[in-house]
Formats: C-alpha cells, structure tokens, sequence
DNA sequence: ACGGACTGGTTGCAAACTGCAACCGCCGGG
DNA sequence: CCCGGCGGTTGCAGTTTGCAACCAGTCCGT
C-alpha cells in the first residue's frame, strides 16, 4: 500500500507512440510488433495470401474485429502495411505489405525456424525448414514473388 | 451496448497459458515473446552481459521489478532462461539463456538489421551491421563464444 | 554486534489495454 | 427493394501494466 494518503503527481500515461523509450533496435521492434496479434497479421499477410479485413478476422487464432481494425491501423502508420481500395469491388479494401514490410520476411523466417526447432507442436511442412537451413536466399526469392503475384505459400 | 439486458454465459478467461491459440510456428513466438518487454530481457541477456535481477532493472527503459520478476519467470518456465544462484554472492541469483535462448540469436540479429534499416533513430554501430551481412556466422559464432565469457558485445 | 545499503523480489492501487458481442452505414446483386 | 457481405465502431467487463511503497535476507564497515 502507497505509505502516504496524499499519493503524489503520477507521470500522466503514455498514448504518445511516437516517444521511444530508448534507441535500440531490439527495443524498436518490442514497441512496434510486441503484443499478440500484430505478428499473426504480418503472417497472413506475407504467407497466406490474405489482403481483405474480412480473411484476416477469419484466421484461425479469430483475432476480434475491433483489434484487428487497430493494429491495421498501426501498421499503416508505421509504414509496413498500405490500404487502397479493392479496383474489382468499389466496397472492398486491399491491404498490402509495403518494402518495409516485405524486410521482414528473414527475421519470419528465423522465427518459423526457431518455433519448429523448440515447439513439439508446431505444425510446419518439413520441406519448408529444410528450405530455410539449405536455401535461405533462393527460398525467400520465391516467397517475395508469389507475394507479388498474391498466392497463398507459406507455412 | 449488448442487446438483451440478461448476457448470456460467457467464455470464462483464459488463465490457461499452455493452452496455445494455434499450432503456427509465429502464433507461437507471439504467444512467447509477444509483450514489450520480454525481447528486451533477451536482448540483456544475449548482447549486454547482464545476469542479475538489478542489472535487468536497471536497462535504459526502465522496467518495473514486478512486471520484471514476471518476466523472468515466464522464460525459466518456458525453457529459454536459467536460474541458479551466484558461487560469489550467496544473496544473488544468476539468470543464464539455455541453449533454447541462445538459438534466439538469429532472430535478434535479423531484427536490428531491419530497425536499422527502417528506423533513423536506431542507434547500432555500423561495423555490427556489416558483419551481420557480410559473416552472419562468423559473427554469430563470436557472440555466442563471449556470451559463454560473460561480456558485453552487442549492439 | 550493529546499522545501513544492496539483493531479489511482493503488494495495493489506478490507469490502460484486450476481448466479446452487438450494432451500423455502405455497397452490390438478385 | 431487400438481403447479405464488407469494414469497421461501441459498450462493457475482465485482464494486464505501471508505479511506488515495502520487505526479508545478506553483505559490509566500524
């Protein structure tokens, strides 16, 4: 229990997420993607093919809407994620990984290395790791054109 | 507001954390690391030397000893840190990655080449980032020779 | 032996964030 | 004209975070 009944200023909160809290790059990805969800959105949109609100809420882990819509809306402000409307349907909206998005495809590719080699239960297709450890480079050639091309291929 | 003034039952909480979202190999690496501070106790760890509970304490970003204390916790339970006591110091603990924590290495390393590309602020000394492309494992090799020694090397 | 400082935490409270489910305006198709 | 899908927003409850005070055990100097 606080000793005095007259608690002191407290340092009002902090909702300016433009204020690091220091200048290191591990602690800037911490602050960018270090929650729940943010990641899972990076992957369906990098390996699965997923560009509409709609097939990102349908992800198996069933992230809620309202979430889903803030962390789009992060990433787009952070530069990793752009939105533009759908040209084939005037009601939808295509999000997309920008180039700074797209950089990350490595450390993904070390994380999914990383699960499969600590998780028992993660579940991804062997040829795909044995393509991470033989074939770094050629593998993520692949990667980044089916993502051009809007295919579903990763893990 | 909800509809009807009588809910109905809800899902109780999810306390239960070994009950994962998902078998995905990011589900699970958001699940481990997905928080604003567990990468940097990492990141003490890995490339700073650190080892003991004030030490942590005392990182730039000012964490705060309970949120800490879980922290550690958390890793000792999921197997990437290792807890004993210090040989010099009968009051003091050691914390130590395991060898699942030290396979985070090529994680940590992928990630401050993206902040450093894509972050201004970021703050990594230029030979480290050309090291990191042009002798990824020569590099990797040394960090985990002087982790084993105990100094300070990173970033 | 004693006092003070350091160690690795724990506790109480308030503020912030997350999750759920209901709801909503817009568009397109039949 | 209605109906469903689309991309959200809103209200509430439950959970997590942050802060600061506090604490027991150990070390150190005197």
């Amino acid at each position: 229990m606080p000793r005095s009944p007259d608690r002191p200023k407290r340092r009002p909160p902090r909702h300016d997420s433009a204020q690091l809290r220091s200048n290191c790059p591990i602690n800037f990805v911490a602050e960018t993607f270090g929650d729940k969800w943010t990641l899972l959105v990076i992957r369906d949109l990098m390996f699965k093919g997923k560009r509409h609100f709609g097939e990102f809420r349908a992800s198996e882990e069933a992230i809620a809407s309202n979430i889903l819509a803030d962390r789009l809306q992060r990433l787009e402000a952070c530069g990793v994620v752009e939105k533009r409307p759908d040209p084939a349907h005037r009601s939808k909206l295509i999000y997309e990984l920008t180039q700074k998005g797209r950089d990350l495809m490595p450390v993904m590719l070390e994380i999914t290395a990383w699960s499969a080699k600590h998780d028992a239960r993660t579940n991804t297709p062997k040829p795909f790791l044995t393509a991470i450890k033989r074939d770094r480079e050629g593998l993520m050639k692949g990667l980044l054109a089916a993502l051009d091309a809007g295919q579903k291929v990763g893990p």
